[in-house]
DNA sequence: TAATTATGACGAC
DNA sequence: TCGTCCTAATTAC
């Protein structure tokens, strides 16, 4: 269930340990025998990731396309070379405080897109040889004992180098395209706010959704519209917005189109840089501690169901809407 | 030990 | 709108 913040995350993982160096490709699981031989031995290029989708390029025009659907992940092992971030959100930050850094730095694009770890921060620091699972969140595991280790459980593709291995479990898409069917995928994609950071990308999603007269809610959701957005920032979004999740999306307003737009870029660079999808900024220091540490501090509406609102006191309400849950407030996004 | 759950997306009606 | 695919952790019994 990794929405996009989690998506960029890993790709500068597989930037920072990954790209420049030549990789042994194997599929411990059998069913990407074929793509694994095919990528084997050639040397990783490029990192991206577009919404949801990343793509690993290999010399030879080859690329990796990975989705990790609504439950797969990447564990990285070895002398891992971290971000700085990483470390934070596992209970060993300092004493810098992580709001002013990214809701104030300097360039938050360049967090993402500078692979060569020039800006402060994204410093990095000497290789840490444990484990890291990379899915919807981030956990550090045991230090290792040899490396590399036995792949464990279905383990789709592993990808090695002298140094740092990937596991990908659970992936809804893992496959080898050349560069137009990568083109392609791009092509029916949304704007994804850490990409397309210009103001036709504003225009691109508020044009589109002015015409539509689909829910909101489900127009958030839709990849081609615009990339990224899961289940949790769809809800999330749409609160801070205070808007009913079932208006068509040509009765939106144009301020709150253009809101959600600007609210969306603004949340996903709050989650590539910490690393947890935090929706409520705004908080004093103590409030902003206290939701960092504790999972259900961190939301305004998802997973509340039943819970008073945090603004007006209703009870959160819940539905199915295209087979997904819908949490909202019906006094607040009336 | 089995059932349930999940922060997706696609294709068949 | 429904079924299906992908996997592991958590919860229920």
């Amino acid at each position: 269930m990794p929405e996009g913040h989690s998506v960029h995350r890993i790709t500068r993982q597989f930037e920072r340990n990954f790209v420049g160096h030549v990789v042994h490709a194997s599929s411990p699981q059998g069913r990407f025998a074929e793509g694994a031989s095919d990528l084997d031995g050639r040397r990783m290029t490029d990192a991206r990731a577009v919404g949801k989708q990343m793509f690993l390029g290999f010399e030879g025009d080859r690329w990796l396309r990975v989705h990790l659907g609504m439950y797969g992940a990447w564990d990285f092992a070895g002398d891992i070379l971290m971000d700085a971030t990483i470390a934070s959100s596992n209970g060993r930050m300092g004493q810098t405080n992580q709001k002013g850094t990214f809701l104030e730095g300097p360039n938050p694009d360049a967090v993402v897109l500078d692979a060569a770890g020039e800006n402060s921060i994204t410093s990095i620091g000497a290789p840490r040889r444990t484990r890291l699972r990379m899915s919807e969140s981030e956990r550090e595991g045991d230090e290792l004992e040899t490396f590399p280790p036995e792949p464990v459980g279905q383990v789709r593709v592993r990808l090695l180098t002298d140094t740092v291995v990937a596991d990908l479990r659970g992936p809804t898409a893992c496959e080898v395209l050349d560069p137009a069917q990568v083109e392609q995928v791009v092509d029916r994609l949304g704007p994804d706010p850490l990409i397309d950071d210009g103001p036709e990308a504003e225009e691109r999603f508020t044009n589109v959704v002015r015409r539509k007269p689909t829910p909101i809610g489900l127009l958030l959701m839709d990849q081609n519209v615009v990339s990224g957005i899961g289940n949790v920032y769809r809800a999330e979004l749409l609160f801070r917005a205070k808007q009913n999740p079932h208006t068509p999306g040509r009765l939106v307003p144009e301020e709150h189109v253009r809101h959600l737009w600007h609210d969306w870029a603004k949340l996903l660079r709050i989650g590539v840089e910490t690393g947890q999808m935090m929706t409520m900024d705004d908080l004093d220091d103590e409030a902003w501690r206290a939701a960092m540490a504790n999972r259900a501090d961190r939301h305004w509406v998802y997973k509340r169901e039943g819970l008073p609102c945090r603004v007006c006191g209703t009870n959160i309400a819940m539905e199915e809407m295209a087979g997904r849950k819908l949490y909202w407030c019906p006094y607040c996004q009336a």
